[in-house]
DNA sequence: TCTGGGGTCCTAGGACCC
DNA sequence: TCTGGGGTCCTAGGACCC
């Protein structure tokens, strides 16, 4: 028996979101995201899109398609809300929900549609009971797997409902453009298009004759993909949390530098900001990575892994500092970003050990820690190198 | 006047262990 | 003095998504 699973999508979100909070936006052009150096448009209304404004563009070029743009900055706490309430209404017709983001969602309606005469009129209604309650417009896909429904859900916009079964696969799907397809990005729709593969029929056809070519391409992907595009593929809607893995804070500089007093103060802030979400989120991580993306664009990263977890400030900023230093000093930087990564929850570290660690050091700084901790790691490197040449 | 910021997952090479 | 292979961890880079 295949579920039934549904993809639900906030159309335009962020640019309905400010129409909502103020209605006199309605039918007007709206783009939300930051106007100044480097801002680009991060959603825009369907009447924006009418100029050929669209996400991801840069807000200059946004203007100038479109002279009477409105913009506004990114409200992200009033998105949240609305979010919040989006979900709670979902809430009500099932509780196995995946928040994929802020705007979407995928819930299984297996047990849900049982004993429903007009599957498309229940989906209609629960769209329009959303816009009655919300005033949030919403796409609808409905299909026996993920992906099916994801891509069924972006199929029509706004206000769409698409129910994709097995046997509208290829009537729905494989006229498709290669670059509609979710898990084909900007990279690879070129590459397959060069190979001759316009549209995901042209894509599932080679897939199933497992062309060599493709199985290289997609290395562990290739399963899955092919999977996919035969209806095939995960129907698991997942109901844990989100549980950060990484948490990171970058900022594109006022303008290229490569002053240091400048870079070090962003780097203290970034660590700030970072190790302020991290113990809001109880979260420790050991890794400390940074990037930076040189003027030209070029974008680098390093990282260093503490013995010891960490959501401190200080200690972020001195790691990140110091691979700053040590690899990046002398380039002209345009945005800089610091992430603490491979995060665990606080409760699960050895509490005693850390405590003992801690009234250990309490007097020391959290900088000497560090330095204590380079050293050792330095000092072992230097040993287990030594120990290696006399075993020669 | 150029091209954000938040993430996840995968790959591939090197170090190291057994 | 010839030269294994499986496994893990760390690191850098890249593709993708919203």
């Amino acid at each position: 028996m295949s579920k039934v699973i549904v993809h639900i999508d906030l159309n335009a979100f962020f640019a309905r979101c400010e129409e909502i909070k103020d209605p006199s936006l309605e039918n007007k052009p709206v783009a939300i995201g930051h106007d100044g150096r480097g801002g680009i448009v991060s959603t825009c209304s369907y009447k924006a899109r009418e100029y050929g404004v669209s996400s991801a563009m840069p807000m200059f070029k946004a203007k100038q398609l479109c002279p009477n743009l409105i913009i506004k900055p990114v409200d992200f706490h009033f998105y949240q809300a609305l979010s919040d309430k989006f979900i709670s209404f979902i809430r009500k017709y099932t509780k196995l929900i995946e928040i994929a983001s802020i705007d979407e969602c995928f819930a299984d309606f297996t047990d849900t549609i049982k004993g429903v005469k007009d599957v498309p009129a229940f989906f209609k209604q629960i769209q329009y009971g959303l816009y009655k309650e919300t005033k949030l417009k919403c796409s609808i896909g409905v299909a026996s797997t993920k992906f099916l429904a994801k891509m069924g859900s972006d199929y029509k916009k706004p206000m769409g409902l698409t129910i994709i079964r097995k046997s509208d696969i290829s009537r729905i799907l494989y006229p498709l453009s290669i670059d509609k397809m979710f898990g084909i990005g900007k990279k690879t729709a070129p590459r397959l298009k060069e190979l001759g593969i316009q549209t995901i029929g042209d894509l599932a056809e080679r897939l199933n004759n497992d062309d060599p070519i493709l199985v290289a391409e997609f290395g562990k992907f290739y399963s899955v993909i092919k999977d996919w595009v035969n209806g095939k593929g995960s129907d698991e809607v997942s109901i844990e949390p989100w549980d950060p893995k990484s948490i990171g804070n970058s900022t594109t500089l006022k303008e290229d530098t490569n002053n240091r007093e400048l870079i070090a103060s962003t780097f203290r802030m970034l660590a700030k900001e970072v190790s302020e979400r991290a113990v809001r989120e109880n979260k420790l991580g050991p890794t400390v990575q940074i990037v930076v993306k040189e003027s030209d664009f070029k974008v680098h990263n390093k990282s260093f892994t503490l013995e010891n977890p960490t959501n401190n400030a200080d200690i972020i900023f001195d790691v990140a500092m110091k691979l700053y230093e040590k690899n990046f000093s002398n380039l002209t930087i345009r945005l800089l970003g610091v992430t603490l990564q491979n995060l665990i929850d606080q409760k699960d570290v050895a509490i005693q050990m850390s405590l003992f660690d801690y009234q250990m050091h309490e007097e020391e700084s959290a900088t000497k820690l560090l330095i204590n901790e380079l050293n050792r790691k330095m000092k072992k490197k230097i040993f287990m190198r030594a120990s290696e040449v006399e075993k020669k």
